[in-house]
RNA sequence: GGGCUGCUAGCUCAAUGGCAGAGCAUCGGACUUUUAAUCCGCUGGUUCUGGGUUCGAAUCCCAGGCGGCCCA
């Protein structure tokens, strides 16, 4: 780097600004491929474009330099000849370094070989990279560097540029979506009195002019909800929610929901835009619907398979299970299958235990799995045909829960039960459990009409389209330890 | 939280307990059609940190830091 730092006094000694202030170019890289992409090997055109990037990789050969260049659109070759550019010029290209932003004038031609080039006769420094590059053709791979300095990676692995195009191209996907089902798009606080519509620990934080905790958002629900007693009837957000739990490959602290709300449906009306979302995003993120799950091919056009989870752990265990039956045969069977029972856990929980225990990891084909306890559902509306049961689903892809969803709960007297239920579950020890959210049910009583709900973990389905098993290769910036300088 | 595992030059990686090395990048030189250009030459180290064992530690042991994988 001191070499660098030299190199940018002697430009400044010599009258140059190393950080000029703008560059006009006229072509984006793509847009020179897709005018000149077919022209024959040995081609001048007359066509002059000016043109910026960083250089990535430099071939001198004496009185004629190769330089790979790339903007975010594409790569091109820089063909400079000394006798061209001129001797002074020629030398000061022969001083750039790699990684260094440059804009370029010339003409578009072909080499002998066939590659397309600007056939440059003036460039400019544009900014001084004084930081080299890492290696540049094995790239990146330390994956803790490669998080922490998701700069240096975005510019030397292809892959991480990828995945953050499938990430884009899927929620520009989802939007579409939904706007040609005519939802709107809001934004609800992320701060919040009291972390509600999840089961999760929330981050605590401060609020000082009004001197009272508040804690960041766990879930979108329960003010999308009051939006749709409000009458907004379709209604969306795609936001940022917070966790307070443990980092892992599928776990961020702080993830992206997108959840919907869809008055006058139930369930399978949130179902089938659930299949729709799915397929429209992958077919607009990868071109496809048939996608690679760690070597399984997935097709998202086939209709999703649909169980109950009682019925796919009774698939895995070859017992019947259902929340009436008693307390001790649950306890029974978890052990059997080493599922730890915590004391404060009902039947309802105890399945759920189960099914991820012995039956969630088998789906790897998109299924919906459904009806799950009312004692896990506080929001959820019970099942038409079963009291135990609620109509809420979720859907798993590669044994990864992608999405919940259901017909949601607007009975306000029954919500109170619900919501006194989580309360002594808090009272009782468990920290993730909700509270009476007063406002909320002030809201019910006004009356929500039917309603479809729906959640998607939009980084579990970034990880899906792209391919990848760590949520870090989804979020720019995943949350890590402070760095030790 | 537990188990396993990794951390060596800017990057990617080597090195039986016995002189810390290679490729790329950097630096100097040659080259007007290269494609990770090629060729010649030169630089570059707190081996993550701190202890310990040893005549001698990148290597073995202990503690800590930051990752990865698996499990909870």
């Amino acid at each position: 780097m001191t070499r660098r730092f030299a190199r940018i006094d002697a430009i400044r000694a010599e009258g140059g600004e190393p950080y000029p202030y703008r560059f006009d170019r006229t072509h984006t890289l793509a847009e020179i491929r897709a005018e000149h992409g077919d022209l024959e090997p040995g081609t001048e055109t007359g066509t002059h474009v000016a043109v910026a990037g960083r250089v990535l990789l430099i071939r001198d050969g004496g009185k004629l330099i190769f330089a790979t260049m790339r903007d975010r659109s594409a790569e091109i070759q820089l063909f400079v000849s000394k006798a061209v550019v001129g001797d002074e010029p020629f030398g000061e290209f022969r001083q750039l370094d790699l990684g260094d932003w440059v804009g370029v004038h010339g003409i578009v031609m072909t080499t002998r070989k066939g590659e397309l080039s600007i056939k440059v006769d003036r460039f400019e420094l544009l900014s001084k990279a004084v930081r080299p590059l890492p290696d540049k053709w094995r790239g990146l791979t330390d994956t803790d560097t490669r998080f922490r300095q998701r700069y240096a990676d975005l510019i030397v692995n292809e892959q991480a540029r990828r995945a953050f195009q499938i990430r884009h191209a899927m929620i520009s996907s989802f939007r579409r979506t939904l706007d040609s089902h005519d939802f709107i798009e809001v934004e609800t606080p992320v701060l919040h009195m009291e972390a509600g519509g999840a089961h999760a620990r929330p981050f605590v934080t401060h609020h000082n002019t009004l001197d009272m905790p508040m804690v960041l958002r766990i879930a979108l629900e329960l003010h999308l909800k009051r939006l749709i007693v409000g009458g907004f009837e379709r209604v969306y957000e795609i936001g940022r929610v917070f966790r307070n739990e443990g980092i892992s490959t599928r776990h961020n602290p702080e993830f992206t929901m997108m959840e919907l709300y869809w008055a006058f449906g139930d369930y399978s009306e949130v179902m089938a835009i659930t299949e729709e979302l799915l397929r429209n995003a992958a077919q607009d993120a990868t071109g496809s619907m048939v996608i690679d799950v760690n070597g399984t091919s997935v097709d998202l056009a086939t209709p999703f398979r649909r169980a109950r989870m009682i019925d796919l752990i009774e698939e895995q265990i070859g017992v019947a299970v259902h929340p009436s039956m008693p307390l001790d045969d649950a306890r029974l069977l978890a052990d059997e299958h080493g599922v730890k029972v915590n004391t404060a856990w009902g039947t309802g929980k105890i399945i759920e235990e189960l099914f991820e225990a012995t039956a969630e990891a088998d789906l790897v084909q998109p299924t919906f799995v459904t009806g799950h306890p009312v004692e896990i559902s506080p929001l959820a509306r019970v099942d038409r045909n079963d009291p135990f049961l609620t109509e809420r689903f979720e859907l798993f892809v590669g044994g990864r829960e992608i999405a919940n969803g259901y017909s949601e709960l607007n009975d306000p007297r029954e919500q109170r039960a619900r919501f006194e239920d989580e309360q002594s579950a808090r009272d009782a020890g468990d920290d993730e459990a909700g509270r009476v959210d007063e406002d909320y049910l002030r809201a019910l009583e006004y009356g929500m009409p039917p309603t479809g709900g729906l959640g998607v973990g939009m980084d579990r389905v970034a990880m899906l389209l792209a391919g990848t098993n760590s949520i870090k290769e989804v979020i720019l910036f995943p949350t890590l330890r402070p760095e030790v300088f």
